[in-house]
DNA sequence: AATTCGGGGCA
DNA sequence: TGCCCAGAATT
């Protein structure tokens, strides 16, 4: 069963693969360096928009070291935009760690790479067959439904009992591949590719006649997913805080911490609107002035943003301001800086507050 | 075991 | 609109 299913997804796999930047060689054969890239960008983000974001990274940090010698802020400009930057931090920091003290290589075991940042089970097992060739499963969201459907898996997937399973008969499924590096490239590709979460194309499929849920036409309710809560909603304010003449001088900008929401990027400086604002002012006044021991003076509306993350909505207010009291200091932000819009643009922001410099430049355009 | 952490693509 | 994506780290 195991080695029937096992040739059938490589045979499909050598013929239907897609072509990746990454895939300049053959699973199993690839540098080490550029598989922990891709698959860093990978998670939890489509194939199509990481390609972009990979030729641009590895033009500029073609191996490791080139990695660890750079600055933080240009690593998170390479990021910008791709979400979850925790994952840029971490492999910047990760690199660092490997040119110290494994001379700058990935190193060849799983106990030993779930010790660095950013590299999960996931990811080492990526790194272990398709960098070195060995028979180590990747199990990854693709694997997870391609299972719950070929074993009809009616567990939540995320239930200890569904992993445990699926752990097992990936283990099984390795062990019977003439190419294990292969074999996990074919379940995820076709993952994406076939065994979608919806409309599964069950007909083009190499293992629709061994498939449990479609034999029993129940393809499309695997996996069963957890429920998911609501996203709430949030009010935000920011403050374009002017060193002189409104629209004519530079702003200030703070650097966000590393740790916490869109950490390490660049904002305008606000807060989420507490229970003890009374308004969209004094939530700007107090948090500009916890934050940058800063009185100001709010003046006019700039504009007000929507934006969706995962597990909130935001819609971000954004108002002019005057300094009343005081110079910048960075209490509650590790920076900050006077800019402008042009040099804005050389630096690390979040979507949210490129709208509101978009918004910036329209106003000082008219 | 449940949350946090981005952003875009797509029905 | 909601759902999901080659997940990891934290609580």
């Amino acid at each position: 069963m195991y080695h029937l299913i096992a040739d059938l997804l490589t045979a499909w796999h050598a013929r239907q693969q897609r072509a990746l930047p990454w895939r300049d060689a053959p699973p199993g054969a690839r540098d080490p360096y550029s598989v922990w890239v891709s698959e860093t960008m990978a998670q939890q983000t489509q194939l199509a928009v990481v390609v972009d974001y990979f030729n641009r990274w590895m033009a500029r940090f073609p191996r490791l070291e080139s990695l660890a010698e750079a600055d933080q802020q240009e690593v998170l400009k390479l990021w910008e935009g791709l979400g979850y930057y925790s994952r840029a931090r971490n492999l910047h920091k990760t690199a660092q760690i490997l040119v110290r003290e494994h001379a700058g290589e990935l190193p060849r075991t799983r106990r030993e790479l779930l010790r660095l940042p950013g590299i999960g089970e996931y990811t080492a097992g990526a790194i272990l067959s398709l960098a070195y060739g060995l028979p180590e499963p990747a199990i990854d969201g693709n694997v997870r439904r391609v299972f719950s459907r070929l074993w009809d898996i009616d567990d939540r997937i995320d239930s200890p009992a569904a992993q445990k399973r699926i752990a097992s008969l990936a283990s099984n499924l390795e062990a019977a591949a003439p190419q294990p590096a292969a074999l996990n490239e074919a379940l995820m590709e076709l993952g994406a590719l076939l065994c979608r979460p919806r409309n599964p194309l069950c007909r083009d499929c190499p293992l629709q006649s061994s498939c449990m849920a479609h034999t029993r036409g129940v393809q499309d309710s695997r996996p069963v997913r957890a429920p998911r809560k609501r996203t709430p909603h949030y009010d935000f304010t920011a403050a374009v805080i002017w060193q002189g003449a409104p629209d004519n001088s530079p702003f200030l900008i703070a650097r966000r911490p590393d740790d916490g929401l869109l950490g390490g990027l660049w904002s305008l400086p606000g807060a989420r609107c507490g229970p003890d604002d009374e308004n969209l002012h004094a939530c700007l006044r107090r948090s500009v002035c916890q934050k940058l021991g800063l009185a100001i003076a709010v003046t006019e509306p700039l504009t007000t943003v929507e934006h969706t993350f995962t597990h909130f909505h935001m819609t971000l207010h954004a108002f002019h301001a005057r300094i009343c009291r005081g110079a910048p200091r960075a209490v509650g932000y590790p920076d900050w800086r006077w800019t402008t819009l042009a040099e804005a643009e050389l630096l690390p922001f979040a979507v949210p507050d490129r709208k509101l410099a978009d918004a910036l430049r329209a106003r000082t355009q008219s």
